[in-house]
DNA sequence: ATGTATGGAGACAACATTGTCTACTTGTTT
DNA sequence: AAACAAGTAGACAATGTTGTCTCCATACAT
């Protein structure tokens, strides 16, 4: 029943979400995934309709849990908005150290599929405008002079290190990150402060 | 003969460069290099004994174009140390402007190719080593406080940059990168002035 | 002139891939 | 009781993959 076929459904969802983590997405067989989830074949076509799709489910799956989490941990920490701004890479640093990080899923998710016009791409791009938004809101509140042009450095940092943790396998980027994103936010309140070129 | 041989191992490695870019690495089958490359199958495998050493030797061969083109386009413009380290993001502006970019070819393999004991991700971490090295040559020569910290950042801003550049296609990042360095520049220079903190 | 390096054309083996299909089982709802 | 939704097991087709192999042709060096 509806259930019954949730758990399944999310099982699946789950256990293709590990693997294609762990493995990369053009290296998981479907084979190995229903093998992995302990169900039959058919049951997973029943589910979704090729790998195509459940690739597509797996992103949108992650980015809702990735958002959720990204946000909780933000607002966990630092009680201003530059403090919380600042602890978003004490968060991202945890992560990239943590065991069995391989890369930001949603990065490696683009890379991995070269064609552009595949829907987990529109995911990858739908979480970063996510997180543009929650940094613009929290720029603006910190006091930040330009906060869609701040929004957007922020990306480049964030990307930048997840892409230092994958490639150098450090977590030191999320350091540099945020070294930086104190430069900017005290640059940009500076320049505010005396509201002058 | 070696000329001939040279040309025709030239030639192999000149397509399977263009194949893997446009297409990504694991799209890319040793037939298809084969067959836009007009040579018998045979021919690739007395070059190359495997897909994994022609992967690895066409990154190395990109790595040495992309270093000396880097490296000249850089000099060639700015008088300047600052003036030529934000003239890098001038000329990656161009690059991720220019028709047929799709992303940075570094970064892509080693996100197309998982495993990170390939010989191709070793060369991607050099490259990166490379910049690196030039970047903290001039920012020693601009007089930035911390230039082995501040090399590091700049690896940050051109990562982030390139995949802004393959995710929301889109050259901003290049612009958005050329003022945080700006920003971190002026903040490193003011602290050497006064010598404070 | 004869050996050696190089190249072309393509068959072939061995295996992996996605997605379909048949046949059977279980549990729930009407 | 009958219909229906869900799941299991696994064969199968169609296709694609890498890498080897045979047979032949060409060019150059000693």
């Amino acid at each position: 029943m509806t259930k019954e076929s949730n758990t399944t459904r999310q099982k699946i969802l789950e256990t293709a979400s590990k693997l294609f983590y762990e493995k990369g997405i053009p290296y998981v067989g479907i084979n190995e995934v229903i093998a992995e989830s302990n169900i039959a074949k058919r049951t997973l076509y029943r589910w979704f309709s090729s790998k195509d799709k459940l690739i597509e489910e797996v992103a949108k799956y992650r980015a809702e849990l990735w958002i959720k989490w990204f946000e909780q941990a933000v607002t966990e920490r630092g009680n201003t908005p530059k403090e919380q701004l600042l602890a978003t890479f004490d968060v991202l640093r945890e992560w990239y150290a943590s065991p069995g990080f391989r890369g930001c899923p949603f990065i490696n998710a683009v890379l991995e599929i070269a064609d552009a016009s595949h829907q987990a791409h529109h995911v990858s791009i739908d979480l970063r405008e996510s997180i543009r938004q929650i940094v613009m809101r929290l720029a603006k509140e910190a006091g930040v002079q330009n906060p869609d042009a701040f929004s957007r450095q922020y990306l480049l940092l964030i990307g930048g290190a997840s892409l230092m943790a994958t490639i150098e396998q450090s977590a030191d980027g999320a350091t540099f990150a945020q070294d930086t994103l104190s430069v900017l936010i005290d640059a940009s309140l500076a320049k505010a402060a005396i509201n002058y070129e």
